[in-house]
RNA sequence: GGCGCCGUACCCAAGUGGUUAAGGGAGCAGUCUGCAAAACUGCGAUUCGGCGGUUCGAACCCGCCCGGCGCCUCCA
């Protein structure tokens, strides 16, 4: 049984979707003003990996992710550029393709824009306008929060404690501080619609209230976002929405806890921000990889607690995925023996099922790592044992199949090894520790597979002859251009780059 | 000023009232190996920021204190 902790009642409660086996999700997205940095991705990540699960656990999700494409700093980056908005959303909606994809991130069944509903944003101030939760002022609509009587309750707060601490401007025209703009009449040169108020272009808030409603119906199962929409674009959300049809909104709120820099919130205003591309762009890893590293990162935390992101932290994932992919290599090896096989389908179910319980509690990942660390370890030992041909295909397949829900195990390739390139140094040390690479100059050139073939049919040649030194000496030679060898039992090598 | 979060071993990180406080990384020791690597085995917090309290029993509940952070303005 599934729960899930719900921001609204502050607790991890049972999920039952609305509709039996269809579950209906908004999310709030992006922004399409800029690249998008770690924190977007980790965001992306958890709804990504909850809607694979849910989808895992049999429903039919119905997935909406918004893209946000008309908005002040959407404006301010076209006039800087002298390009038109579209040009700028355009551009960064393409991005933001490219990032996600990278890390593996699903497209939602369905990415709305804003703009794109003008005429469901007009109706729906319209209405809040009529049902006297909303007043016109000059070209612009405010929500008047003191109508709506729930106002504060995602959020925990009461007006009078935000008007305390608001830091909002006085504007005398609302008739509260915190009441906001649902629309916003145009100044010269700004994207506009036709409106029933003028000309203008609809506040941040309202977006999300009429695209869910369009998308989903007035009542839906799931609604998410980064911590810090709760207040105040969620609250706000639910105030419009709640007010204008009488009826719940999102029954569960969800929100995933912040990427931080040295225990400090990594944001775009503080400046101390990775952008994914960046992030790919500066690793030494090729760039499915190093997908995976970040993606194994980034699921190694509660999805409710903040992380803290580091190169160490990266590495220490890389370090656990090689075990994994280790593992995998030796899955695929031909064998005779076949003698802890009959013990194959009780780890595996074991495992199946911790992993599930795991999920189904607030979608614990970690835990859920944790619980493939425990099959990994477990197949490890049964491979020792002998797993015939067939039981290695089978396990590879069950972690193939558990890892797809987070989006992990599904290569066929992995690289080990930190790869010397051109221009680095390297010293002629043993074995793996070749890795540090300072000393001789590298090879300009990688070596083929055919050669390091050759090279251990040399090695398995000089081995035969008891002749080490030499055994060693290819060894150490491979190992300086990145491939690391191991012997099998059987006399035989293996490689890994 | 208001609301809220976090502090678990060298590092990362689960656990939130009751068996020996998951798991990973790093380290050390051992098995295997010509030597390695990988794998496996063992070691590693008598203790969960501190001090009190509630309880038969607390890392988990309550109070106070120390340290770090977030939201209340745009922000995933």
């Amino acid at each position: 049984m599934l729960s899930i902790y719900n921001t609204l009642t502050g607790k991890k409660e049972p999920f039952h979707s609305l509709q039996p086996k269809t579950v209906r999700m908004y999310v709030c997205g992006v922004t399409v003003y800029d690249y998008c940095h770690i924190g977007h991705a980790r965001s992306a990540l958890v709804f990504d990996v909850i809607r694979r699960y849910l989808e895992f656990s049999g429903y039919q999700v119905e997935f909406v992710k918004n893209f946000t494409d008309v908005d002040d700093k959407i404006i301010k980056r076209a006039h800087e550029r002298g390009v038109s908005c579209d040009t700028i959303t355009a551009e960064f909606i393409e991005a933001y393709y490219q990032d996600m994809g990278k890390l593996g991130v699903r497209r939602a069944t369905n990415e709305p824009k804003a703009t794109e509903h003008m005429a469901e944003i007009i109706a729906l101030v319209g209405t809040l306008i009529q049902k006297g939760l909303a007043y016109p002022v000059a070209g612009d609509v405010y929500f008047q929060v003191e109508k709506y009587q729930d106002y504060g309750r995602l959020s925990k707060r009461k007006l009078e404690d935000l008007q305390a601490g608001a830091r909002v401007d006085v504007d005398e025209r609302k008739r509260h501080p915190m009441d906001f703009a649902l629309w916003k009449g145009s100044k010269p040169g700004e994207p506009s619609w036709e409106s029933p108020w003028g000309p203008g272009r609809p506040g941040w808030h309202i977006e999300c209230s009429a695209m869910a409603m369009r998308h989903l119906g007035e009542t839906f199962d799931i609604h998410g976002g980064g911590m810090d929409l709760i207040f105040p674009h969620h609250e706000n959300e639910i105030a419009q929405s709640c007010g204008a049809t009488g009826k719940e909104f999102a029954r569960y709120w969800v929100h995933n806890g912040f990427v931080q820099i040295n225990q400090e919130k990594m944001s775009k205003s503080l400046g101390n921000f990775f952008t994914i591309r960046e992030i790919f762009e500066k690793s030494e890893w090729p760039e499915d990889i190093a997908g995976e590293m970040l993606r194994y990162f980034l699921l190694a935390t509660q999805y409710r607690g903040p992380l803290n992101f580091s190169d160490h932290a990266i590495n220490e994932a890389k370090q656990t995925l090689n075990g994994f992919y280790d593992l995998f290599k030796r899955l695929e090896e031909k064998t005779e023996s076949a003698t802890a096989d009959r013990d194959l389908p009780g780890v595996m179910k074991r495992c199946r099922e911790a992993f599930c319980e795991a999920m189904d509690d607030d979608f614990n990942t970690p835990v859920a790592l944790a619980e493939l660390q425990r099959m990994k370890s477990d197949v490890n030992k049964l491979l020792s044992l002998g797993l015939s041909t067939e039981a290695r295909k089978i396990s590879r397949k069950e972690f193939r199949s558990l890892g797809n829900i987070l989006g992990l195990f599904q290569f066929d390739k992995w690289e080990f090894v930190d790869k010397p390139r051109p221009g680095d140094v390297v010293v002629g040390l043993t074995g793996v520790e070749s890795r540090i690479m300072v000393g001789q100059v590298s090879p300009e050139i990688e070596l083929s597979k055919e050669q390091i073939e050759q090279q251990i049919a040399e090695r398995l040649d000089a081995k035969k002859k008891k002749n080490f030194s030499k055994a060693d000496e290819i060894r150490q030679f491979l190992a300086s251009r990145g491939i690391v060898i191991e012997d099998k039992p059987d006399g035989t090598s293996r490689w890994k780059r």
